[in-house]
DNA sequence: GGCTCATTCAATCATTCAATTGAGTGAGCT
DNA sequence: AGCTCACTCAATTGAATGATTGAATGAGCC
């Protein structure tokens, strides 16, 4: 590196932070770390990557400050940085959301982006819940609810949705949330229960999103 | 690119506008069109950089939504494509600040971070302005300027401060802004007052971020 | 100590990126 | 039309990145 002054320092050091969210994978990984601390095998796992690839790009992360690790016995537990890293994640979405087409095209293709779909607040959620008016369910992975959910969610994994079906009462309006803001599985779930004539709709953004929220959470022993 | 899930497709497009952002050029190329459009010649020339090159630099940009283009003439004029840039722009600050160890370096060494160049809040400003209690200047160059500045401020390019310093009255606090938060202008700037015994303070953040907060913009003929 | 397992390192290869150069394009001017 | 000027494109070079492989490290466990 030759002499710079220190705005071209500065830039130099944001340049290198964004550059470690270049890449799908670490996005991907910066997702799963918004659930919760993982250990690089299960984060690995998770992606269907070779371990080896995973620890490099979680080394990127953590060489540009978005993600931290530490050493638990045999396994190292990579974590987000911050509540800035997920900030920074939200605005990234923003920015794509609301100028590339075809981030657009994709929304509208497969998720029935603002259609008939309108979330539920998370405000609005909670005073639902005060009432005990709604069932609420995460159609997370076990795994993942187990590292924080909404305090009374039941965990319905996609693939167990129908098995469950008959434990639905038919009065009571079903909330079904997810990862994220994108998370398929939580249209889907929506889209299913409608199919089934239960009213049931989708909580706004995820879990990490709710936490960062300062609402509570409940994690599985 | 090989068939992908949805979720992979959104990430990929993420991922894209992540990366244009992954070059210092790059973001000095939006921190100068966070003062307003321009054209590609005079973007080389602020940043010093061959046209071709900034030509590259603001196609790729461009191809990631953050700036478009539009011809007037001869020229093409490129302008941010949007708020939510700034957004992004301002959160990817806010991760390098609060996780890059480096930044806290650069910061420290180069700004007085934080000691005794506690800023003005916009709002403070506004206020201190309607009373007539302060004298607002702008430190950036005359071309940045024109393309807006606060109403009211006067253009005093570091270069002309000396010059100028008669025409400050003693009594009357001086409140210097430039481009953003980390602009080193307005930090010499406002040293060099102190050190001649006049009050003098930096605005919070700059130009952007003043317009972007709503508060009134000014532009010269 | 020696074994196992999670993770990291090192080496390799293919791909992509950045800067430079010089040629090409398109709008205005005479 | 022919010229100028602003910008873009294309081709080249060297550097950086990403994926894969297999070997090293380091912490627990026997």
């Amino acid at each position: 590196m030759s002499i710079r002054n220190p705005k071209q320092a500065l830039y130099a050091e944001f340049a290198a932070v964004a550059k470690a969210l270049g890449h799908p994978h670490r996005l991907e990984l910066i997702e799963q770390l918004a659930q919760g601390a993982r250990s690089v095998e299960a984060l690995s796992a998770k992606l269907g990557l070779p371990v080896a690839n995973t620890s490099q790009h979680l080394q990127s992360l953590r060489r540009a400050g978005l993600v931290a690790a530490e050493r638990d016995g045999k396994f190292v537990i990579y974590r987000l940085a911050g509540d800035t890293v997920l900030a920074l994640f939200a605005a990234l979405r923003t920015v794509g959301e609301s100028n590339v087409a075809e981030v657009d095209r994709i929304l509208r293709t497969y998720f029935n982006k603002r259609d008939d779909m309108e979330p539920v607040t998370r405000e609005e959620l909670a005073s639902l819940m005060r009432d005990d008016l709604v069932k609420v369910i995460d159609v997370r992975p076990a795994d993942e609810f187990a590292l924080g959910h909404v305090p009374g969610a039941i965990n319905v994994p996609l693939a167990d949705l129908d098995a469950q079906l008959s434990s639905f009462e038919l009065d009571r309006e079903i909330v079904a949330y997810c990862r994220g803001p994108w998370c398929v599985l939580s249209f889907e779930a929506v889209a299913a229960l409608r199919k089934r004539g239960l009213r049931a709709r989708r909580l706004e953004d995820g879990m990490p999103e709710w936490r960062a929220a300062g609402l509570p959470v409940e994690a599985s022993a």
